[in-house]
DNA sequence: TTATAATTTCAGTAATTGCTGAAAATTAAG
DNA sequence: CTTAATTTTCAGCAATTACTGAAATTATAA
């Protein structure tokens, strides 16, 4: 197994993109390398294609397979694992949300929550609060939202996003007229808003 | 200054995410603290309340200042320069997202086409380059329209977060039918939907 | 100016994280 | 079962990243 330079530099890439984000730049190396792979890889390709040894891709491989982003599967004749990225690249970007939302996001709201629950005991703590409860309404708002939308097909999700592009244009002439009123809007011509508007 | 038990917890938490981001724990620490303080801070004042070098402050402050998260100002009859965090959070969100993209999305699109400006030689890299091409799809589409609505006033995006979950509805209603066409969407009682339905 | 307060830089060191090879554990074939 | 192939674990070492104190720089007040 050896590397292509375009698939080096992809591999590469993701190796420095990952370490700039908590996962580390083997693991990044490895997931890009199974992204690009039209066959599945067992753990010694892996290793000679990264020059990684045998134990670090081992290890490797556990943490992509504790984010759910590699699936395991057994060719017929050999008892080796073989290990591939997930085709559908929607899908990838749904469990990298879901996992994330898992691993930082409810950590966070959780303390939140806490945090919001005892009374204050003194002007700073009451200032706190108010601060905390504005980041927590913040990311509630923004991921019970994605975690409605993540859950859409591709198809549908790409509509939405056109959608959201459009609504948000006359959301800003709205904006622009300096009317709260839906008569201006409604008037738009070709347009068909929704109620909400 | 003497860390409350509320900010404390606070604090504590955005160092541990702070450095599951790239982020170090020092500087997710500095920017909780600023983020629930009153009054802005000088780099004595967030040095003693977090026991950090004063030079470690400094390098702190510097990066915060990088990811324009903070604000420099002065104090009349005080020469020492204070921080604070801004006080909107849907700024502080569309800041991050901002340098987010400029730091780590544009660089990964532009890495990627270059990828896929060269022909492939053999079947591995034409493989390659298609995977490459439906990553490149999905972070541009995700990214064009994230960075379309992230550009909209909090009140606007509120209104958009929940057209967004209302869309899906229908969308997901659309999906179990089993039709394509818009006749069943637009006869739903109450609803008016855009055209792109 | 000059003096002094405030901030930044940076070399050295501490702490953390990453990686390896050897050994242990697991799995499956015979 | 026994044996051999494969995978995982982990102690020890390597590399990287974080942090500090001292020195250098910058800014401001007198």
């Amino acid at each position: 197994m050896n590397l292509t330079p375009l698939a080096q530099s992809f591999v590469l890439h993701f190796g420095e993109m990952g370490s700039r984000w908590g996962i580390n730049r083997t693991v990044g190396q490895i997931y890009a390398l199974l992204f690009v792979s039209e066959k599945p890889l067992n753990a010694d390709e892996i290793a000679e294609a990264l020059a990684f040894s045998r134990s670090n891709v081992s290890m490797g491989l556990k943490e992509l397979d504790s984010w759910r982003l590699v699936r395991l599967q057994h060719l017929p004749g050999d008892r080796r694992e073989y290990f591939s990225a997930p085709e559908d690249v929607w899908a990838i970007f749904r469990t990298l949300a879901d996992e994330r939302r898992k691993r930082e996001i409810d950590p966070t709201l959780s303390m939140l929550r806490d945090a919001l629950l005892v009374a204050p005991t003194n002007p700073q703590d009451a200032f706190a609060q108010k601060r905390m409860g504005d980041m927590h309404e913040l990311i509630e708002l923004v991921t019970d939202w994605f975690s409605d939308v993540q859950r859409l097909d591709e198809q549908t999700l790409r509509q939405l996003m056109k959608l959201g592009a459009k609504a948000q244009k006359f959301l800003e002439f709205k904006e622009k007229l300096g009317l709260g009123g839906r008569k201006a809007v409604a008037s738009l011509p070709g347009s068909q808003l929704p109620a909400e508007f």
